[in-house]
DNA sequence: GACACCCTACGACACCTGTAGTAGGCTACC
DNA sequence: GGTAGCCTACTACAGGTGTCGTAGGGTGTC
């Protein structure tokens, strides 16, 4: 099977995570960022878990000068995509309504977050009104 | 540390579901009911998962008969939470918003599911307008 | 009471992930 | 051109998880 790209484990994520942020790094780069963070790890730790990234395609490296360059090939939008697709798969067959009524009970939103539900809402309502070919 | 609940592999979260469903079962019952959904795993793969998931707590079994039946005691509901939380926190540094908002805009909802997160909103928004500390 | 079953306890093993050490190569500088 | 530093490749190892096999103990039936 093609590696899955949303089996990442914590570290795996929080290397990740650090990348995002940085849109491309070195692994010194990435273990600073982390070691702000409060993050304690080895340097080889970091450059393991880059190459095994890059092994499932969740990264790429560029050689530029004298370290590689690392950069996200998944975004943050694709690997919570991911995983809420197997979070839902894997507790509510597929059905997301009970999931996001979950969520929406369990966290607070900002009034700026409500606006936006209400117009994701409004737009969802709409698109439903009629039957709508597949996509 | 305590075992925590919410670190369950696919397996474990199979058998937990499959529990959920029948409220109480006996290994023999579980494992009928995953191989009628086309699970093919042995019986002592099953016990093997529900030992563990009883040592960390998440289901429990009582002797009543000739087998052990089991039963869940961490919730659906539960589980949700430790998973949307720790995705949470992991993909978004703890802000939930992005969350759904990522969410509704993958999953297409029923009229019913909607109406509910009208609802919701609503109250959130009722509850929301005295003014929040924070950003 | 021997056989057929079903049940649980243990042990095993492979793979994945987190974590890191070591070896060996390139660069820069005195 | 030797030394200090940084970089990558390779190796290792422990703990968790998925998956079973086997051993051994009840129970019911000829």
């Amino acid at each position: 099977m093609a590696p899955r790209e949303s089996d990442l484990g914590t570290a795996e994520l929080e290397v990740l995570k650090a990348l995002w942020e940085r849109r491309r790094a070195t692994v010194r780069q990435l273990l600073n960022q982390l070691h702000e963070q409060g993050r304690r790890v080895a340097y080889t730790t970091v450059l393991t878990v880059l190459t095994r990234l890059e092994q499932k395609g969740v990264v790429k490296s560029d050689k530029s000068g004298m370290a590689y360059v690392y950069r996200p090939i998944l975004t943050r939008a694709n690997v919570t995509k991911s995983r809420l697709r197997s979070l839902i798969e894997q507790l509510y067959d597929g059905a997301a309504g009970p999931l996001v009524l979950q969520l929406m009970r369990e966290k607070k939103f900002s009034a700026d977050e409500i606006a936006e539900l209400q117009k994701l809402i409004d737009q969802v309502d709409r698109k439903g009104k009629r039957p709508k070919p597949g996509s």
